[in-house]
DNA sequence: TGCAAAATTCGATATTTTGCGATATTATGC
DNA sequence: GCATAATATCGCAAAATATCGAATTTTGCA
């Protein structure tokens, strides 16, 4: 690591503090759940009340499958949790954090 | 909008409320730039200090096309700013909210 | 038990994203 | 001007993702 501008101690500040492993993996999939519109769609909705499939599939005019297929996603990523009521399967955010993170992003773009 | 479980006041909250158009892609924009493995890395570093390519490419060891493609990326969505000093080019993030928001992610995996 | 509603899974296709080699551009010093 | 170092761009192949129709599974109830 020769012939670089910045010196030892920054090379091991960085190296020491830049997220690898499992912890780098659950960023990127956490970061990921916002990274797709239906998901933004699906998430913000989901805020504001629990909901099940095909509702959310209705009041956002999404496919019925797409809607299943993302909320299967967003249940392996532990954002989503789900409660059954005979027939009808009722999803409702995990955790305010997510909520917490879209509004920084609000935020950040300065809506 | 018949036959939902939802009532109308509650869908016209959320077709309110969940985002759309512009919004909605600055926000998708937004989170996909901490999607990516070799971004979260490298904007990680730039979060203790302003570096140039070579020196990103070699502490976090990624090739130099990788490392300068992202930083376009990074550069497109205002994510990051540069100087340049001779042939270097520095690059620096925008703002500090976006390591806020990576600490934000680092919370809730309860790291 | 058997049917209907709701949700999930599967499979094919289309689209996007990523990494990287080859190549171009920019700036410096001689 | 020319060689060299640092960056940037181009173009493509591989990988990852999203969508959606069709088939399947789960559940409740008549």
């Amino acid at each position: 690591m020769e012939n670089m501008l910045i010196d030892k101690r920054l090379q091991d500040l960085i190296t020491d503090y830049v997220p690898k492993g499992e912890i780098l993996d659950d960023l990127v999939c956490f970061f990921s759940i916002f990274s797709d519109y239906t998901r933004i769609k699906m998430l913000s909705a989901l805020a504001i009340t629990e909901m099940c499939v095909s509702d959310l599939s209705k009041v956002l005019s999404l496919n019925q499958t797409t809607v299943s297929h993302q909320l299967r996603f967003l249940k392996n990523l532990n954002a989503v949790k789900t409660k059954r009521q005979g027939k009808v399967v009722f999803y409702s955010l995990r955790n305010d954090m997510l909520s917490d993170v879209l509004l920084k992003g609000v935020e950040f773009l300065g809506y």
